[in-house]
DNA sequence: CTGTGAAGTCAACAAGTGTTGACATTTTCT
DNA sequence: AGAAAATGTCAACACTTGTTGACTTCACAG
């Protein structure tokens, strides 16, 4: 049972499927409005402005789920978590391709910055403890992100086709060896 | 010795630098042409528009020196050329950040796509050799990319500090594990 | 000198941008 | 019912975008 949405509630959703998919300049307040069938006044009344409707996005950004894991599942369940196939019919609107389609954003980067720091660095380094923790988990981070680029952005051919349990060895390799530097 | 630029390269030259810095939609052709200190008819005239522009910036795109190192140096090189310090203060428009910055522009992401399976990715695999050199240059390019991300776009403090030896020897250490998949 | 074409300047265009204020409609509260 | 507040609609604004055509300027061959 789907309740229905409020308008501000469909200018949300939607602005958060564009804005996360397309990056911020490149998705304008009309698109939005547009494809959600709502007044294009109503962003500003609403949300005080396209920028304040963007930053209205990232205030629901999930918690890290592999962030709430014991320590010793961490790791597991951030590799898991980075090991969806990609299925380029559906533009998936999740946290990571948000923060890829908007850091080369002159207006945003800081922002995204500050977010990729505060909340997904330095709450992982705690969790993996040891005196490298920030380093170990700034390459396990840079591990995963550099396999969901190639799959989900660049789309090279050698990755395209590899189903969720490949996609997760190879990511549990790569991060495997980022801890043991 | 410098030679005078006409005012076709110069338009190039301050093209480049900034479309391949910020991105293809975050530029406007008065920005380019004001930077520049010529007329922003010119852009048309020369080059056919903004689209035309910018693909002329592709053109000049240097092969990546790796690939034309011997068989058994290319992972060396193609390390070294990932190892650079991040400079905060230059914004340096080099082709991976050219990439990075535009592999989101919905008019522009499926020629980088192709810039980098064809440039990068089949040309690197025939230098790896073997029997899984394609999943090998794709995974390789994979941990250089992602160290480049964090470094240089999401600025992980970590990462931050760190001199080019360090820099290499890590991004070596992952390759290296790429390798062994 | 005269003409020819390239090089550069200038103003303007149509389209798209985010935003605003006035208005109409509906809901809520007393 | 009547007042008040929330909700949505519409047209218009000031601004930026890429692009075009008419114009001037200049170098150089005839």
């Amino acid at each position: 049972m789907m309740k229905p949405l409020t308008t501000k509630e469909k200018i949300l959703e939607t602005a958060r499927q564009l804005f996360w998919t397309r990056g911020y300049s490149n998705v304008s307040v009309r698109d939005i409005t547009g494809a959600a069938g709502v007044d294009a006044a109503l962003v500003s009344r609403y949300f005080g402005g396209k920028q304040g409707l963007f930053e209205a996005t990232l205030a629901v950004i999930p918690q890290w789920p592999a962030l709430q894991a014991p320590p010793e599942h961490v790791i597991e369940e951030a590799v898991a978590s980075f090991s969806h196939p990609f299925d380029p019919d559906c533009e998936e609107a999740n946290p990571f391709t948000m923060l890829l389609a908007n850091i080369i954003d002159p207006e945003m980067g800081d922002k995204i910055r500050d977010l990729v720091q505060t909340a997904l660095a330095e709450p992982l380094a705690e969790k993996l403890g040891g005196d490298k923790r920030h380093d170990h988990a700034a390459m396990v981070l840079s591990t995963l992100f550099g396999m969901a680029l190639m799959r989900k952005n660049f789309r090279l051919h050698a990755l395209k086709d590899l189903d969720t349990e490949e996609i997760r060895a190879r990511n549990n390799h790569l991060v495997q060896s980022a801890l043991k530097f």
